[in-house]
DNA sequence: CTGCGCTTGTGTCATTTGACATGAAACGGT
DNA sequence: ACCGTTTCATGTCAAATGACACAAGCGCAG
């Protein structure tokens, strides 16, 4: 199920910075295959030598590093669009795993591609590099929740992000999303204990907050959640696609 | 107090990559000054925008964002070599802030040069983005420390973390080394109250696991630390200086 | 010297969060 | 229809962490 970037359904979504054909036709050429894999898949396992480059087309994936005893922690979640294992194509291992949490597509861009994207395509390099610091600043907001945020204004933090983030793409219809999170990738993400997070969804959907119902996640008033969570975003500008 | 980039003491001290003549030239005249800040000195404040990109040559520093209501999240210590202000120069405005903790020496580079480098010079441009993966994995542990690690664990991942930074700079010597944070620092980077800060920093050091005496921090035991805090990182290879 | 602010140390108690147990509902495979 | 598995929900109690109060040491400006 080749897609030629030329014809990329994700490109054409509105939320991306506009490329010049010479700009397209590279990246048409650096990306080697389209995948798809299953919900659960483990697209990158941790400790992964020489790992491809990954750019998400359609579903969701989270990246997570796991301790020794077997606690987890999900780092961020990843939505189409995004850029897969940045730091796994830089260094000479990965040092998480990327998870599929949904069936996904993903793109594959060959890591000895990326060399030459720096050397021959250097917008597309500072692309890149954009890319890796939007990663971190999620990652950033995601520590800001987990070490200073209580348990309900770390789940309202992340619904908005993730809302917002869905918004973008077009994903949400009339204040609706689809929502594939069970409460263990919540619970996961947030630092919390599945128990816990359950009882905390629960305070906040009797405060009205929003709705979760087989899959649809419904936003009556973001504003409230936003304030919850004391989480304000700055416009961000149409993001690069690679 | 200007210091020309092939006089660099850092780059002697053997923990960074070799570069050649012309990379260094580039660096030179892309280094516009050398400033001195003192202890507690706000480097980059949050939501400044057309922030400067810079590189620590000597002292501590951190990143932090704070919340509306005062709460406070450290996001990662900078120690010498590293870059400051990444995100800040790859975005419009910086969404976190960056403070001395020490006075600092800091090498200024102006972010309209950061273009010109990806244009001319793929090999830094690499470096630059490998230097922004590298901050992320760093961010990474610290959110899984704050998600995932007790607040005696998360102490002792902190202390090894920074000691073997430290370490690879030179900065160790016998064992020891000099640590220049406050256990209010420690508590905002872990995500702790002040007070349960210093319960567990007693506890570990009643253990044995390492002494701290005006401002000299000395690890008997690395390995115990180590293995406490489930922390063991990777064999990482000499790293870029720019 | 004196007083003040900063940092560290310690005790007591409150709050948040986690652990464990249990059950209900949904779902897929046979 | 039956069964096992997964996910969500809820109660009780325990453990970890936070909040507050206070004291000691220390550097430093006046």
């Amino acid at each position: 199920m080749r897609v030629p970037c030329f014809e990329c359904a994700l490109r054409a979504c509105g939320a991306f910075k506009p490329v010049n054909d010479v700009e397209l036709a590279f990246i048409n050429e650096m990306k080697r295959d389209h995948l798809v894999c299953p919900p659960g898949a483990e697209i990158i396992p941790a400790g992964e030598e020489q790992a491809e480059l990954y750019t998400l087309y359609a579903g969701w994936a989270f990246r997570c590093k796991t301790l020794p005893d077997g606690r987890r922690q999900i780092l961020n979640f990843i939505l189409p669009g995004d850029l897969i294992g940045l730091q796994g194509a830089m260094f000479e291992a990965a040092l998480y795993s990327v998870e599929a949490v949904t069936e996904v597509q993903i793109c594959v861009l060959p890591r000895r591609k990326v060399w030459s994207l720096f050397e021959n395509m250097p917008e597309l390099a500072f692309d890149v590099t954009w890319l890796g610091a939007r990663e971190e600043s999620i990652v950033d907001e995601n520590l800001t929740s987990a070490g200073r945020r209580s348990a309900s204004e770390r789940i309202a933090a992340l619904i908005i992000s993730l809302y917002k983030r869905a918004d973008k793409l077009g994903l949400v219809v009339n204040g609706a999303m689809s929502f594939p999170l069970n409460q263990q990738h919540i619970a996961d993400a947030l630092g919390l204990s599945l128990v816990h997070t359950n009882k905390s969804l629960g305070k906040l959907r009797k405060l009205g907050m929003f709705s979760l119902d087989n899959g649809a996640l419904l936003l009556s008033n973001p504003r409230a959640l936003e304030s919850l969570a004391q989480y304000f975003d700055e416009e961000t500008p149409k993001r690069p696609l690679i």
